[in-house]
DNA sequence: CAAGATTGTTATGATCTATAACAGTAATGA
DNA sequence: TCATTACTGTTATAGATCATAACAATCTTG
């Protein structure tokens, strides 16, 4: 509990001090981000997903049938990324492509038995993961900052 | 005040349900950080700034003297990919490298004073721009989300 | 039916990041 | 002392990420 003596910030003239920095909401947001991101990176690194095609599984599973458009506006992402993404997602039997009666230009996409196998598995994964990063974290203070995070980003949507 | 009836979540056929991923505190904080991030970028433009950029100026200018190993450590980014950013900022006249006298692998650096002034008014921008991007968060609010990002970063610190 | 808009796709370039390797220099220990 | 090891800044490189433009096929609209 007590700080080593030649780690203390004021003593240590090594100390870099960013003070400025962490007053910023958008730097800490970055930080924090990054850090997040990569530990999520880890946790789905052996389900064989990166976080946007997790994402997009996660949407293709609870909107089944949606086509390609609307689910790359719902992941904020540009049309022309999302197709890599989804060739993955179906060349690894998680999700199909289907043809849409009414419009023979889009897709339907919906998942296979297989991938919402996945999704159970992966979504089981990312709750473990949050849990144990966000331990010492109130349930109440996990919804604040969630709220919080949402609210930052509504404005815009 | 009241919802368009043809934007109902509820009653809206083509509308994409993304509460699953909404859930998550990780996909909260990118989606958060991506708008906040892209916004940021925009202040920092005219200034011929960037992120990163601007990050390691603000440092350079609170640690004068500080070396690139150290530098590189508190924004978490490699030694090799600062390389470029200290050249930036010196080839822009807004920083210095200087030998330092007990070690002539080091460089020590230091703003000129082109470089505090833009320090100055690049950090004036970013203050504006977070004022309004916030601006309809309580300053206890705001306090309360740079707490809880710190909170989840320091356990990895 | 003609003109315009939309869908998925491909190609491409910009940016960002991590890794490995290197020369020069400093620190360490036998 | 001096041989080994570690550190500093740097270069080169490859991977990942992302936005933009252009395209054929198809749909919508006047």
């Amino acid at each position: 509990m007590a700080r080593a003596a030649k780690a203390d910030p004021q003593t240590d003239p090594d100390h870099v001090s960013d003070h400025t920095l962490r007053d910023l909401a958008g730097y800490n947001l970055r930080r924090t981000s990054q850090i997040v991101q990569a530990d999520l990176a880890k946790t789905l690194e052996p389900l064989g997903l990166r976080m946007i095609t997790f994402a997009a599984l996660v949407l293709i599973v609870d909107n089944a049938g949606v086509r390609q458009t609307r689910l790359a506006n719902a992941l904020a992402i540009e049309r022309s990324n999302l197709v890599l993404i989804v060739d993955d997602l179906e060349q690894r039997g998680l999700i199909q492509r289907t043809q849409v009666p009414t419009d023979r230009r889009a897709y339907a996409l919906v998942p296979t038995e297989a991938g919402r196998d996945v999704y159970a598995s992966a979504l089981n994964a990312v709750h473990a993961h949050e849990a144990a990063l966000l331990s010492n974290f109130e349930a109440s203070e996990i919804a604040t900052l969630i709220s919080l995070l949402k609210r930052v980003e509504a404005p815009r949507a």
